[in-house]
DNA sequence: GTCTATATAGGGATAGAC
DNA sequence: GTCTATCCCTATATAGAC
């Protein structure tokens, strides 16, 4: 792999693990056992390389949730769906715990990181409309618009509050499941109870 | 007012505007015309400072939360608590703005944060179970679980996901009852349509 | 492309006079 | 209690040799 590269995968892995304020380039260059100045040839300084994982988040987040609603879609696919996007998140979550902090720094990526809210936002309001339109839900415009909010807050943060709740233990891959539960539990209320059912049954497989 | 409480107003002030990361103390002595070996003669270091003001938060939050709910609460009282906790966050913001920042650096702080975390659940518990008990709600045990965690996720998460839609100008205080409209969203879908239609007057009252 | 050495700046914190 | 002066440390970033 390309120093470049390494650089990249190795301030992910850092900013993941540590938090992107407590990681300093040397700490970046000392990982990898380069100089400090080797990373500098490659990047013009840390901002730099935060904007480019962004741009690989931001790029394969989109591609994600562009991913076909085709009709008939189960239950279970919607929680796979779920699963696939906050596996994206934990892939960069760095960027989620700090996430005031480092979108102040640039105003672009706090309007790309924006747009990516929408997206989702947008997306969730799709599957519900056509769940409600095949008979599954029953909810209004106005509930629609709500819970759509509702579903992107806790999808933002449901890892921050994960890793408060395990007191600062980094959180596990395999505890994401219990965020997408926490997120289906907010479209469960409008699902008729063989839905909700249904629900609790994937849930139980999952959450052990 | 003596100078150590100017501090520590002079602080929260700062903190809430710019981020507590941002702020040195160099820029809290220079906001009130002291000289920083002045402000080292108050406190210790920044941590003292932070210790001292979540000191005050913990207090006057776990006063807010200890509020009797007396029997017979209306939804609009309900609504009136909720806002009272959001005030609380508001005055404290800077603490929620860089949670994990904030709370890594100090063990103590953060099992008082999850303490803090534990009575909201606890209090959300209550309420909604004196709620079902009053025939005012259909929800089961493990309903009621999910939806208190809910519930704190989104009090503690709210002003910040403002904060980042509205592409970082900081939020007003007379957003907030948005945010209480949000948390209600969580439980009106467990009420009965007369419980729904009154909440959708409240918060037309309120959001304007 | 990579290294060593170093410049620069800023924030945290202290000493000692007043 | 307050100020001035200053020290130390750490993080960012650059220069120039190899």
């Amino acid at each position: 792999m390309k120093t470049r590269d390494r650089i990249l995968v190795t301030s992910l892995e850092l900013f993941n693990l540590c938090g992107e304020p407590n990681v300093t380039t040397i700490d970046i260059a000392n990982e990898m056992d380069i100089s400090p100045g080797n990373l500098y040839y490659h990047f013009r300084n840390k901002d730099e390389i935060i904007g480019e994982l962004f741009q690989q988040f931001e790029t394969s987040m989109l591609d994600v949730l562009q991913t076909p609603q085709e009709e008939g879609f189960e239950i279970m696919d919607y929680w796979m769906y779920i699963h696939l996007i906050f596996e994206k998140i934990w892939e960069f979550r760095f960027l989620y715990r700090d996430l005031a902090t480092i979108l102040e720094r640039n105003e672009k990526l706090q309007k790309r990181f924006n747009r990516i809210l929408d997206r989702k936002a947008e997306s969730c309001r799709t599957v519900i409309t056509s769940m409600r339109d095949a008979g599954l839900m029953e909810i209004d415009e106005h509930q629609i618009e709500t819970l759509a909010t509702n579903v992107v807050i806790m999808g933002t943060y449901w890892m921050n509050y994960q890793q408060i709740r395990n007191l600062g233990d980094n959180p596990e891959l395999e505890d994401l499941g219990h965020g997408v539960y926490q997120v289906m539990s907010l479209i469960a209320p409008f699902l008729p109870p063989e839905g909700r059912a249904m629900l609790d049954e994937i849930a139980s497989g999952y959450l052990g």
